[in-house]
DNA sequence: CAATAATCTACTATTCCGATAGGGTAATGG
DNA sequence: CCATTACCCTATCGGAATAGTAGATTATTG
């Protein structure tokens, strides 16, 4: 399932991208736009900035915004700062790998086995959105 | 990320599946194969007996088996058996749905589109898997 | 300077997962 | 028929992660 974190993070991402021009949107109008907690979106904005998603202006008239253009915002991209790794096993993972304590074998594990196939399909689903694609 | 209880139930389901003859085999001993603390594989393997997936014979020489032939389980199945909805979320569920209550209108929310796409994809991909699939 | 809005630090409540304990019940073999 | 074996059920519990909260601080604008 995906977290809170991750489906707010993309609304706003999503709401920012829908503005007409790029001038600077305040955390509460995002907030109240998507019913989400001021301070819980407040540290998710956070981090899309410290990623290099939005920018920020302080003081009056500031806010956030994006950076990049939609089209070049890539989905898999940000699932992977929201959200973590895409396999839904670490050893199924490419950015994330971490080997199964209790697999003896990863080569037999029909587990794994699956999961890869599930995490390329979904990988490629991912890359191939763009925050363009999904917002308009 | 996949729960213990789905990598548990599809590991002991693939170990079922890999034995030669379909006799019974005791819990001890998928779990100590499978390095399985012994009584939460217990809860997994009874709740695949009455999803229909596994028999259970009691007594000496007791133990489960297999109920069906690995080629007509299909994956798809066994998740939503033991994980619950495949879609990452419940607006994006067929056999889960639910609205989400932060969401005005679903027909533009952008997470909600992009996360059918991936819920789609992934299904194809586990419903066209069956146990005999990743299990050989 | 004063108002505004982002930034940072720290804390709290809740939920869920994985695991464990202990006993109850049913079916075998001898 | 009885002891053994192994499935079945209930209850509980610690720890991690998630979601949300509170308050103080810093930077910008007018």
């Amino acid at each position: 399932m995906l977290s809170k974190k991750t489906k707010y993070g993309i609304k706003a991402l999503t709401f920012l991208a829908r503005q007409k021009d790029n001038s600077p949107v305040q955390i509460a109008e995002i907030a109240k736009s998507e019913t989400i907690s001021i301070k819980f979106l407040e540290s998710i904005l956070l981090l899309l900035r410290h990623s290099g998603f939005l920018g920020a202006k302080k003081g009056k008239g500031g806010g956030y915004y994006l950076i990049k253009d939609p089209k070049d915002i890539n989905m898999a991209h940000v699932y992977r700062i929201l959200e973590g790794p895409i396999a839904l096993l670490p050893c199924a993972s490419h950015n994330f790998y971490e080997p199964c304590l209790d697999c003896s074998n990863e080569a037999t594990c029909a587990v794994r086995k699956l999961m890869i196939e599930v995490r390329d399909n979904t990988l490629k689903i991912l890359e191939s959105n763009t925050l363009a694609d999904i917002a308009f």
